[in-house]
DNA sequence: CGCTATGAGTGATTTGAATCACATTACATA
DNA sequence: TATGTAATGTGATTCAAATCACTCATAGCG
């Protein structure tokens, strides 16, 4: 398949490029579709290449030394991930893995390196994302202080609502949502302590499965609150 | 006090600033000295400051919503911390403290960007800075995932080990090393326990305490060998 | 020099999540 | 539609760290 200028066009990093230099960053990249639990980048390895996902969840993963899984963050459509050799000329700390199908587009780190050179406003929304990965870590790590397991999977949850449905809406809903196991590894918990929250959340009919690619938040107020410690369950 | 611009020469990150450039910096900087425990750094606020740590040792900080003290990072002699607010205009996330007494230099933030602008070298450096960051707090985050707490120290202390000790020697030392409290909220465990652990790598002479000042690493090996998981104690 | 505060050391007790060991359900596809 | 696999659900048990409630040591300071 082919990268089209247009489909570049839709990631918010290069909405200020010309068409010129759209359509040669277009040469120069690779579309690619992912199954599910498919590794699209390689911890330890130079991946030389920067991943910028269309479609599907994408989940940063790690391993401590005696093997055991740890979630990083989540990737959704419209966001890359792998961009921390164009600052560095470093290895890839991390896994990254489908956690369903998925659409990604490569970029190699030379050339969005050259790009971003000739133009200052891609250098700076790198450096954008690079900051903003920064605080995304820190309240993560903040999250994994908190002694009330519940409270962290709200947390979680509250995070992966869309940003559209935060204020106002009163339910919501996520698509491809992580399995237990995946948010488990994020959360530093046991998928059966995950399972058990949820048994809990859908008694209240707070959450409600629809089918495995869909999770309704039936009362955002309540995820928002017990999220923010405001309210137990 | 004031800055000069052989003090500024001593930040690897202007090591390629002409003269010119450093005073022009050192007239805009403005260096100070906190006690024990002074916040440098306030979360939340836009600071506008970089801040560039010569002596002591500084700790970044977080909170989460009930109140639980949270260690981000540590910051030692010839790094600098503040630095998100170059890239995206935002506030200070975490509190940075100084975990005794300690002299830094603070550069306003736009002085430095609009240095950073002239000079592409550091504009490169700020964003390998960031990039290490990123680095770094992945590795902090998987060791949080230790099942084994004794490991998770060892990890820790190991990373206090200054570089050029970490080959070859085969003791070392840690000034100015941080309270078990401390450690104990980098690791996402009790102070308590930490100290148990202490004195557990004190009892079989692994580490021994040299005045307050002073954590003596008897058996650097070993550290590093429980560190690694080949190792139990 | 004693006073105070902070950090470190320690035992007893509680607790809540991990682990284990399954059963059940849902899904993909042969 | 059957079959295998991944995901979820659940109880029983274990266990290790948190918590509590202290004491002890040390440093800084008036």
């Amino acid at each position: 398949m082919l990268v089209t200028s247009e489909l570049l066009k839709t990631f918010s990093l290069f909405e200020t490029l010309d068409n010129d230099d759209l359509s040669y960053l277009a040469q120069r990249s690779q579309i690619e579709r992912f199954a599910r639990r498919a590794v699209i980048l390689n911890a330890g390895s130079q991946e030389e290449q920067v991943c910028f996902l269309f479609e599907g969840r994408l989940q940063g993963v790690d391993f401590t030394i005696d093997g055991r899984e740890v979630g990083l963050y989540f990737v959704d459509p419209g966001d890359y991930c792998g961009e921390l050799s164009v600052f560095d000329f470093g290895a890839q700390p991390e896994y990254v893995i489908a956690l369903n199908s998925a659409v990604v587009v490569f970029i190699p780190v030379e050339v969005l390196r050259e790009v971003a050179t000739r133009h200052p406003a891609i250098m700076t929304g790198l450096g954008y994302k690079l900051a903003a990965r920064v605080r995304q870590m820190t309240l993560q790590r903040s999250l994994l202080a908190l002694p009330n397991i519940t409270q962290r999977v709200c947390c979680q949850l509250w995070m992966l609502v869309p940003e559209d449905h935060k204020l106002s809406q009163q339910s919501s809903e996520i698509k491809n949502p992580p399995t237990h196991m995946e948010i488990a590894i994020m959360l530093n918990v046991s998928r059966e302590t995950v399972t058990r929250v949820f048994q809990h959340l859908q008694k209240q009919h707070i959450v409600s499965r629809d089918g495995t690619a869909k999770l309704l938040i039936n009362d955002l107020q309540t995820i928002k609150g017990v999220a923010e410690g405001n309210q137990q369950l």
